[in-house]
DNA sequence: AATTCGTGGAT
DNA sequence: TATCCAAGAAT
């Protein structure tokens, strides 16, 4: 592809270009990123943790944990992370549960088990120091191009610009027009105020999250408007233009709490490379077509436990809606109708707890609810014939 | 290159 | 209620 181009010459097509396309940035544009939006951040930056003691380690967690995350939503997580693995060692050393633990609820999971991982790799390097170039930061498991810039240029005051959903939408309206993800690269790079660049993509960010916001836009309090390509126009909003997503699927579920008769519940471990990797949860599965939910729990718990129960009943419906599909799931009690032992046969293990002890364990939300029924089911009983597990 | 990964707030 | 989408990465 990138044979012919040469870059001494203009090519008449930028979309044969493998690097750097030509993006027109007006020098206005450039300079009011200099004399306005450094400006306004140093005035109207948020105090928050992660921009305080500028560390490698509390940056790179700062930043992990923000993708696709609102600061917001991030900060009680963050505090609470860092309070209990407050250095890479803490981190490296701590048992995988311990993380997914602090991470329940906060979803992508996948970010908590890199997370774990990078800081062993890091403790492994020379010196147990955390790389310091952009290639050795973006060589991390679940660092991409994003966080990497964004580490190399908080921790490490490197020049490299970041882009991510603030830096599209606040540069394709400056701009006046959708950038491709490569043309948005470039144009980033043009911006970015050299010796300051993580500074720059900060204001940039903050921009995008108090003021550029994507539907309703704060032009009055914009500090880059009379630079702006997309408020000359008048409907900055229409920008970027969007691709419109399908539809999610939305799948029937059962699910099993099952009692042993000495007041223990089971749960059971999801595999690492699943979804909700290395959660626990309320062993259970899809309901196939012209299955009772009853049939379905029974079959699963047959699949993955080697285990024979039978429904007692329905305890809860929980919907949840997932990144990209939703359920109904009948939780239903259930009893064993023979001593077979639980065998992790379809997930990575299978465990008898006391409900007062689940709050030990992580689970996704949806089985959190679960939890919530089952406590407020225990406590105002207390004396009466306990569960279903009805001892016989 | 298009999918698959959670969750919660805003609209 | 339904849809969007957020400091993206991995495959």
């Amino acid at each position: 592809m990138r044979r012919d181009c040469d870059p001494g010459r203009r090519p008449l097509c930028w979309a044969v270009m493998d690097r750097a396309p030509a993006v027109k940035v007006p020098d206005p544009v450039r300079r009011a990123v200099r004399r306005r939006l450094l400006p306004w951040f140093a005035e109207n930056a948020r105090d928050l943790p992660w921009r305080r003691r500028r560390t490698p380690y509390r940056v790179w967690v700062a930043e992990i944990m923000l993708q696709q995350t609102r600061a917001d939503q991030a900060l009680p997580y963050y505090r609470r992370f860092l309070r209990r693995f407050p250095s890479m060692k803490s981190l490296a050393v701590a048992p995988l549960d311990d993380v997914l633990k602090m991470w329940e609820g906060l979803g992508y999971y996948r970010r908590a088990r890199n997370l774990h991982r990078a800081a062993r790799m890091v403790r492994e390097r020379p010196g147990g120091r955390f790389p310091d170039t952009l290639e050795g930061i973006r060589a991390l498991p679940g660092v991409g191009a994003y966080t990497a810039a964004a580490v190399a240029s908080l921790a490490f005051n490197l020049d490299a610009a970041v882009v991510d959903g603030n830096v599209r939408r606040v540069v394709c309206r400056l701009l006046g027009r959708t950038l491709t993800a490569r043309e948005l690269e470039a144009a980033s790079e043009r911006l970015l105020v050299r010796g300051r660049a993580g500074e720059y993509n900060e204001a940039v960010m903050e921009l995008g999250a108090l003021v550029c916001t994507p539907a309703a836009p704060a032009c009055d309090a914009c500090p880059m408007r009379s630079a702006c390509a997309a408020y000359r126009s008048g409907d900055p909003h229409t920008l970027p233009e969007k691709a419109r997503r399908g539809k999610k699927p939305h799948r029937k579920v059962a699910a099993g709490v099952v009692f042993n008769g000495r007041g223990e519940v089971l749960i059971a471990q999801r595999n690492p490379d699943d979804m909700l990797g290395g959660l626990w949860e309320f062993p259970g599965g899809c309901i196939e077509s012209g299955e009772t939910a009853a049939e379905a729990l029974t079959r699963e718990l047959r699949e993955e436990l080697g285990m024979e129960v039978c429904s007692e009943g329905l305890l809860i419906t929980v919907r949840h809606a997932y990144s990209h599909f939703s359920i109904e799931m009948e939780v239903h009690l259930a009893s064993r109708v023979n001593r077979a032992p639980p065998r992790p046969l379809q997930c990575a293990a299978a465990r008898w707890v006391p409900v007062d002890r689940l709050r030990g364990y992580a689970f996704s939300r949806a089985d959190l609810q679960v939890i919530e029924a089952l406590e407020c089911r225990q406590a105002p009983v207390s004396g009466e014939g306990t569960t279903a597990a009805g001892s016989r």
